[in-house]
DNA sequence: CCGGGGTCTGGACGCTGTCTAACTCGCCAC
DNA sequence: GTGGCGAGTTAGACAGCGTCCAGACCCCGG
């Protein structure tokens, strides 16, 4: 994945426009989400965060990410409640989790289609919603 | 899901045929997910086991839970290395995880099909290998 | 300069699963 | 029956991930 040209000003506008308080911290939060343009789990983020910031706590990180999930700047992958990603890519796309490398890929809409599904107990499949395929390689 | 008919004497012989010692733990355990023919997690399935047997430590039912996967007796079904689920159901089938209910359901493996799937970097979507479609139902 | 609201911080907590050291129990030889 | 060995079990420490809370902090308006 290279490097996208994203710089903190970039950050600072896109907070601006959507409404959110450009701190420092969120900053370099979306600048590390929209730079490399990855899933990233919270610590991969906080990780990145402390280069520069080595005083990030994790419920700022936590709590950022969160923030920027409901106003839909980046996409929440829920491999499980206890086991998020943060996706920058907001395009009409599912997910590809390898259990045994903990690997995220992205599969195009379009591209994958899935019969046989059943209904829900108490909701539809409906338009939008996200995929998670998980699959586990055979083991050798 | 009814109750089946399996005693702690079915569990015992199930046990022996498989090469392992029925302790009383064991015992215990294999009622429990056999007698309920669903998915259990670890701490489920400790909690039904301590209403008979309240001294049961985790350790032993995670180690049981996994002696029975080996021995394949129940599959293990993995949403996240972190988060693992007990299934007797041995036949043919993959998963549906609901994200927001934590609900696991079966779907059969004649009934489903994927398509567009990409290879896997290391390996290859082979025969027997376990899927689970993770689902978000919309949110209201 | 002061007050206040939004933000950030560190730490406690809960949940799930792993590991280890010590204990117990059953079984066999004698 | 006695002794001892090894499989099985136990409690508790530990690690990873996410949530919550009380308090500190910062910046703006008045």
């Amino acid at each position: 994945m290279k490097k996208l040209p994203f710089s903190r000003n970039d950050a600072r506008e896109l907070l601006r426009r959507n409404g959110i308080n450009p701190t420092h911290q969120r900053i370099e939060i979306a600048h590390a989400l929209y730079s490399r343009c990855e899933h990233m789990s919270a610590d991969q983020v906080m990780a990145i965060v402390n280069e520069r910031h080595p005083e990030t706590s994790k419920a700022t990180v936590y709590n950022t990410l969160n923030l920027f999930a409901e106003k839909k700047l980046v996409r929440e992958v829920v491999i499980d409640p206890s086991k998020l990603f943060y996706d920058p890519n907001m395009s009409d796309h599912h997910h590809l989790f390898d259990v045994t490398t903990g690997q995220i890929t992205d599969i195009d809409a379009a591209n994958i289609s899935v019969a046989g599904l059943p209904a829900l107990p108490d909701g539809m499949i409906a338009e939008g919603v996200d995929i998670v395929v998980r699959v586990r390689p055979q083991a050798a």
